[in-house]
DNA sequence: GCCAACGTTGGC
DNA sequence: GCCAACGTTGGC
């Protein structure tokens, strides 16, 4: 299983209509980097939801639950999207501040290219950044 | 609101 | 194919 980080502006998409819409395609990735990230992701992976701009925080966890498809919201079918599902929210939502903070994340790509919206996460990474926000497996 | 990083476009 | 101009994203 691969580790993903995926982000939205809250204005646009917020982690509260995640969990109200459950599943949800994660659509409107323009950027090739980003949509090569996409097209890797397998169902089963997981992802950090992270708000940029206003709140700056991983704010929740999903799961993808369907691979790369083509998105219905691009004009031509070269971009592609997949469907995530809310898992749980984090109960201490991580800030960048907290990211940059810390020595052992600073090749996290969030950091290093903070442009990109769909980011790897080792598995090391993962585990960091879920005891840092006190992320208990769901039973 | 400003600015840095970076992607895209278009002239040559 | 190079590079300057411009647009967009996202942190501060």
């Amino acid at each position: 299983m691969a580790y993903w980080l995926v982000k939205s502006e809250p204005d646009a998409f917020s982690w509260d209509e995640q969990v109200a819409n459950g599943v949800e395609p994660w659509t409107g990735v323009r950027n090739h980097q980003a949509k090569k990230n996409l097209a890797a992701m397998k169902a089963g992976d997981r992802a950090f939801f992270y708000h940029s701009n206003v709140q700056r925080a991983i704010v929740g966890v999903v799961e993808v639950v369907r691979e790369g498809y083509p998105d219905p919201t691009a004009e031509t079918d070269k971009w592609v999207c997949v469907d995530v599902k809310a898992i749980a929210p984090m109960p201490t939502p991580v800030t960048l501040a907290q990211i940059k903070a810390e020595p052992t994340l600073e090749s996290l790509a969030l950091v290093r290219q903070s442009r990109l919206s769909v980011c790897p996460v080792s598995a090391e990474h993962w585990q960091i950044l879920c005891d840092m926000g006190g992320w208990q497996e769901p039973a």
